[in-house]
Order: structure tokens, then sequence, then C-alpha cells
DNA sequence: CGAACGCTTGACAGAATTCAAGTCTGGTGG
DNA sequence: CCACCAGACTTGAATTCTGTCAAGCGTTCG
């Protein structure tokens, strides 16, 4: 099992402010798991008995609404830290996690982790500063969900992909998604992301290389209001 | 002036963490400020050097988006803090605060909540539970305006509000909202927020005492779907 | 008193959901 | 190998929901 201590994964998240000491200890401690493609990492409900640190692969967190549809809330990549809130605040888990693709992650038992919060004020303000900047996302998704058409949010979802999670030698938007998934992003019924998207393509904003998005149009799909 | 170590508004939010002496030193350098309704506390990308002890009152937190309405994305009252999160980023704040009514607010400079922040880690852990809370509903917002009507979130507004805000002696609510403030709530026109509390108000669900609304009908409000 | 503002209602257009087909695809078992 | 099946995808049509524009009412405040 690889070290803690040598992992580069650790420079895009948190835990790079932990001492060498601290890394030794958490890497004793920790199990790397491998999760395949639709697994569930953990549910909603579930009390969380530590944190993932995601080595490889991209998740969903999705949360269940009162009507029965899912609604995805935010996705995880590779370099992100899994289900600290929940540790935190020391209750069930208020989202569902489930894998994009296949995912290498490494878990943290809860007991280090609060540890070093309590001991390593500068990991504690670093990931202070993580919950502040995912409260401002979550600011940004509550008004665009409130404000924007179902074909805005759409587009704007499109480009968030887009500029944060990369694309293929192709140009293919590197994760792939089904239509559901979209529509469960964007908060609306499958048929009504299909339309959109399908009017997209027509626009020539977007194109599908197989089941993959490619984005033709970046300055088009950002001047849709 | 009064002082923060006697102050009970501290029992309420992280404050209660400080030690005697890092309250007296806050004490100090504080400033008590009066702020009227419809007063701006902050604006939306303005740099704040503190933070804001609500002693008394209630202010709204908007963000304006980008078709120009603005969004009522969180209210805050006595007893909670303002602008934890733009202090801990370092960044300009992403909303702004207006008082719904007469407030009265304890200002605490930056400098102060930063060192209390790297040197107590009880006094840091008790705003990171804080900061985990509100991710916490903010993912409920999100799934609230992702997936239900304006109906539906307008009725669990009026629950909300009439539970975690209280009644006045007579049982209409204790905070006086404009149409334009629910419907800022919702996310939806104006027009339509009215037409809704119209519908409820046949309905027998709520009425209105001068310019008070009052649940009389609490379960058949969560009944709606 | 008049102006300004918030509140209310009507009418209509456009957006979105729902139900109901039908197509395409990859995988499975014969 | 092929037929077939399940699931994802796509499209159409009817219905419901929501936003917008327009008009009128009531209150407050100068």
């Amino acid at each position: 099992m690889s070290k803690c201590e040598q992992c580069i994964i650790k420079q895009f998240n948190s835990l790079k402010s932990l001492t060498k000491d601290e890394l030794v200890r958490i890497s004793a401690c920790k199990t790397s798991k491998k999760i395949k493609k639709g697994e569930v990492i953990f549910e909603e409900g579930e009390m969380l008995n530590g944190v993932y640190c995601v080595r490889d692969g991209i998740c969903k967190l999705t949360k269940l609404s009162e009507n029965g549809k899912d609604q995805i809330v935010k996705m995880v990549v590779k370099g992100q830290l899994l289900g600290q809130r929940s540790i935190i605040s020391d209750e069930a888990s208020n989202l569902q996690a489930i894998a994009l693709n296949d995912m290498e992650v490494c878990f943290i038992p809860k007991s280090e982790i609060i540890a070093d919060l309590q001991k390593n004020p500068k990991f504690s303000f670093d990931v202070l500063k993580d919950m502040a900047s995912d409260l401002r996302e979550a600011d940004d998704v509550i008004v665009n969900m409130a404000q924007k058409s179902v074909r805005q949010r759409l587009a704007e979802s499109l480009i968030y992909i887009h500029e944060n999670f990369g694309v293929n030698p192709d140009g293919t938007l590197s994760i792939l998604l089904s239509r559901e998934d979209y529509a469960s992003i964007v908060g609306t019924a499958t048929e009504s992301a299909i339309r959109v998207l399908s009017q997209f393509k027509k626009d020539g904003l977007i194109s599908t290389i197989g089941k993959f998005i490619k984005i033709e149009d970046l300055n088009g799909l950002k001047r849709i209001e």
C-alpha cells in the first residue's frame, strides 16, 4: 500500500497542511479501495466513520427530494475529499455518493481526522477554507436554480463541466453522463434535458461523438439567456 | 459600551468557545452599531474587514443574478454571525446584507477573528460546525429550488419562517416581509408569489392581520405537493 | 391633494411536465 | 451467429405552470 506522505494527490486538498508525522500516522491506518462505476460509496442517512480522499475517478453527490427524484448537488473529482461535512457535524450524511466511473479512494478513519483538526490549526483552517469555498459555490447554484431557465442551467452546467473537469483528446467532455444525470444536475425531467440538448446540437453549440458530448461553440453557450 | 464577556448573545454562536481573555481582548476593539430597517450592511463584492455579531434584529443575504433579480439566499437573526465566510476565504463578499428591521450589531475586526481561529482550536472547530450546518441547509435549498413548484417552495418558506423565527403574541409571523421579499426567497416573479399567497388565504391555510401573515393550518401547508 | 409605492387581479404567451409512442443500442441466451 | 430483450434515448401532443404586461386599488407620506 502506498504512503500518504508521498502521495501527490494530497497537494490538491487540505491534507497538504498536515505535518509529515501526521501523514505517516494517517498512512498507517488508512485503507485503499477500488470502487466500480455505478457503485454506491455511501448512502443518504448513513453514518460515516471517516473521510474519503479521491485518488482517481469522479463521483456524484445526490439528494433524494420528497417527490422521489434525485438531485445532483455536487460532483467530486480526483484530489478532493469526500465526507468532511458529516464528520465535522457528527451527523448522518445528508447526501448519497455514487461513482460515475471507476474510482480509487483512500479511506481515513474519523478519529484521525478529528484528532488532527483539534491539534493542527493550519489543517483546520484549510478545511475551513474549503468549506467556505463550497458554500460560495452553493450560493451560486441556489441563485441559478431559482432564477434561470432549464436551457440556461443546462448551458452553464456544460460549461462548468468543460472548464472544471476537462476534455478528452478529441475535445469531448471527459466525464460521461447519461441524459438522466444531466436532468438531475439541472433539476428537470429527463425529456426536458434531452429536448434542450437536441436544440443545442441543432444550433451547432454542441455535437456528439458516440456517447460523448463535445462543445463546439463555448461562447455561444455562454451567450444563452 | 457593553462587554463581550458578559454578553448573552454569544451563547448562540461560536464565540462561546472563546476564553475569557480572548473575549476581553475582542471586547476592547469591537464597535457597536445600530442599523435601520432597509439599510445595507455590506454590498456584494465589498471587502469585509471583520464579522458582525447580530445582537438584535434580522437581515437578509441576497445575491444579484445575471438577469437582474435579487435572490434571498439566507436570513440571519439575533445570535448569529455575519461575514465569517468572506473573512475566512479572504475574498470579497459574494452576498449583500440588508436589514429587514432595526438591528443592533457588534463589529469585530478581521485580525482578531483570524488570530483566534489560528490559536484556539475549539473556536475554530465550532466555526467549522457552523459552516457544515450552513452547507447542509444550502443542499436542502438547492434541491427544493430545483425540484419543487413555486407553490411548494412558498409553503415551505412560510413553515421555515414560522418554525425558525417565531411568532408574535397574536400568532402572526414575527418577521414582516414584503411580497417582493417572498418572491425573492422562492425565486419567482412578485405577481406569482402574490397569486400563491392569495390562494393559500382562500384555502384557509393562512390569514392576514394587517400586513402580517398568520399560519392557520400548518399541517395543511406541510401537505402541499 | 397628488405622487409613489406596494398590493391585487386578468389575460396571454412561452416554458416545462407528463404521458405516450417509437427508435436505437448493447448485451444475453439459444 | 442471430433474435430478442431491457434500457437508454428521442419525439409528439396535450396539459399545467410560470412569467410578463397591463390595469386598477389602497395606503402612506410629503
